[in-house]
RNA sequence: CGGGGCGUGGCGCAGCCUGGCUAGCGCGCUUGACUGGGGGUCAAGAGGUCGCAGGUUCAAAUCCUGUCGCCCCGACCA
């Protein structure tokens, strides 16, 4: 291609709506343009690159006998009344109406449409296992949009859906998926780390993340030192979490159990600094409401002071809540801020005890009362089971520093961008819509699903965020927009001749090749050169053509290399060809 | 949804508090000349109903009200 005849718009300033460094690369070397919050054009260098992740990703597909489809972005909102998500979205969800009034909704990922389609054909144990996926456009109406392409309205994904007659058949269709995704990532040459994830109804060890670490990532994963444990902190547990029951509280006999002044302390922190305690001995106590149903019984939480409820744990256990609505919460009888475990006792709640904290005693919390806490508070000694209920006890917080992994090994923590999810689904959506087979000896049974996504322009968002120096981006071969960008100093005479030849031999060669014909100062070209990230870039000046050379300079390194103009066309296609094998 | 901020040529901004000449600056763009290995110089230009609507006023980019849009933090996120 050249540079004067498509579209390459860059900037030298920084977009004012931009915070990470891929956005901002991403504006600046004209591959998006941002058309309303979390909605983007594509311009030509980005949609290029973005097709070539798609490439990678289908032929990864392929491989693994995956065929591909394309469903509808627009669906019957009776769909997903069926399997229950039109409500379990919620505001998440695009909602639009017809001419007719019918409710539609824009998909924002497909598993009701595709195993609609399965049941239409599969009706035998023969017809399985099944794996179709498809390429396309999914919407969700977040609630902020935000980071360029990390949270947008409107996005690519590949999500691939496998059918299955068994448990092991899902197994192994779950296995090549989790290789291939290994494959797709290292080929994209994006850093990419397997992680254990929200496992979903099937429990166990069936969903892995993959996540791109660096710091504009939005999930929190948590690694052992020695390797051995990987887990998004959802979903990671302590190793000192063994089973316990309330049974297990400490039953030491408590100090005088004591009631203190803290006019204004509602925090941990407010607490600790006022009564010079650490937060190790005190318990946090949280008051969630049931998902549209404010008025049930509440879900009472208590941690240990230093920990935090992971509420992801917390819904597991029981069901869909959310943290109270402090007005609502307080009309109960709940003193927000000095809420104590031993409100249990006298408002009917589900208590939820973290392992941890129920093996505090001495400790302090709320006294549920307005601006008082309660010191030499123990589990044992202040629940009462007859009144509170059958107390949980579980894991129920996030893992922290200072935890260790099963192996025993300290846990790191680090930010990362999630690229992609495998899963294994189970029967919801099969039991939900009647997908069913016939085994050999014509019983039917849900078929068994996994679903397995990635978002193709996360790919890139990672690639930039790990690939780019002050000057621009710094493409992998495989993903680049053009592998070779020719920059002649002087689109004219000999040197647009010689450039023009080279471009002419490169394209014939197969490399994808941008020739640089605008009639611009060098400095321009190189700035520009840089900024978009062309893995090798080929310098034609009068001064090299005289001596029978080019320079060559790979965007990875700082220094450039002279090459003979004969056979140039070549060794780049070589190295071309090198680079694109690197995984 | 809560908190904060911003809407002024294509992009980045100043002007607003304290209303008043023709609304400025940098980048980019056009034309010409010089220049030609890291966003060059000079000259001459084009381009803006100051987000939108209403109000106050002799007079509104500036003050008031409403509204739309966008960004950041939080909540939320198969």
């Amino acid at each position: 291609m050249l540079w004067s005849k498509t579209l390459i718009p860059t900037t030298r300033e920084v977009p004012a709506d931009s915070e990470i460094i891929s956005h901002q690369l991403m504006v600046r070397a004209g591959l998006i343009r941002r058309i309303s919050a979390g909605v983007y054009d594509w311009l030509p260098l980005g949609w290029k690159s973005l097709m070539k992740v798609n490439a990678i990703i289908r032929h990864h597909m392929n491989a693994i006998g995956a065929q591909e489809i394309h469903m509808p972005a627009l669906l019957p909102a009776d769909l997903w009344r069926q399997t229950g998500r039109y409500s379990d979205y919620g505001p998440l969800l695009f909602k639009v109406k017809d001419r007719r009034n019918s409710e539609m909704i824009l998909g924002p990922t497909h598993e009701e449409c595709v195993t609609e389609l399965v049941r239409a054909y599969i009706t035998s144990y023969r017809q399985l296992p099944l794996t179709l996926y498809q390429i396309q456009s999914k919407f969700r109406d977040e609630t902020r949009p935000r980071n360029g392409l990390l949270r947008v309205r409107e996005f690519f994904m590949k999500d691939a859906y496998s059918f299955h007659p068994s448990l092991e058949s899902l197994t192994q269709t779950y296995n090549d998926m989790f290789k291939a995704y290994v494959n797709i990532f290292a080929q994209c040459g994006v850093p990419a780390i397997a992680v254990e994830a929200e496992s979903g109804p099937i429990g166990g060890d069936s969903s892995h993340e993959f996540i791109c670490p660096c710091d504009a990532g939005e999930d929190v994963i948590v690694q052992a030192e020695d390797g051995t444990y990987c887990a998004n902190l959802e979903r990671a547990v302590p190793a000192e979490a063994g089973q316990k029951s309330f049974a297990d509280a400490p039953a030491i006999a408590p100090e005088p159990f004591t009631t203190v002044e803290t006019p204004h302390a509602t925090s941990i922190e407010s607490v600790c600094t006022l009564l010079k305690i650490t937060p190790q001995q005190m318990i946090k106590t949280m008051v969630y409401q049931r998902v549209g149903a404010p008025d049930a019984p509440p879900v009472v939480a208590c941690v240990r002071g230093d920990h935090e409820v992971n509420e992801s744990k917390l819904r597991r256990l029981v069901g869909p809540v959310e943290l109270a609505d402090e007005d609502a919460a307080r009309s109960k009888g709940f003193a927000i801020g000095y809420v104590g475990p031993h409100v249990a006792n006298s408002i009917g709640v589900t208590l939820v005890i973290d392992a941890d904290a129920l093996m505090v005693t001495g400790a302090t919390t709320g006294a549920n009362a307005p601006f008082l806490h309660v010191t030499n508070f123990s589990f044992a000694a202040r629940i009462d089971p007859q009144k509170a209920g059958a107390p949980i006890v579980a894991d129920i917080r996030n893992v922290a520093p200072g935890d260790r992994s099963a192996s025993g090994s300290p846990l790191k923590f680090s930010k990362g961008i999630e690229l992609g999810h495998v899963f294994k689904l189970g029967t919801k959506y099969t039991d939900a819509l009647g997908a069913v087979f016939a085994d050999e000896k014509q019983v039917n049974h849900s078929m068994i699903m996994g679903c397995y996504g990635i978002g193709p322009g996360r790919i890139l968002v990672g690639a930039i965020e790990t690939g780019h120096d002050v000057d621009g981006i710094i493409w992998p071969m495989n993903i680049a927009p053009y592998e070779v960008v020719i920059t002649p100093i002087k689109f004219e005479g000999n040197v647009a001749t010689a450039a023009t030849e080279l471009y002419e031999k490169l394209k014939a060669l197969g490399v994808d090749v941008l020739l640089d014909d605008r009639d611009q100062r060098p400095g321009v070209k190189f700035k520009d050169a840089d900024l978009i990230g062309i893995p090798l870039r080929v310098v034609v000046g009068d001064k090299g053509l005289s001596a029978g050379q080019l320079e060559l300079k790979m965007r990875s390194k700082k220094e450039p290399s002279l090459i003979a103009l004969d056979g140039a066309a070549e060794l780049l296609a070589d190295m071309v060809k090198t680079l694109r094998a690197i995984k």
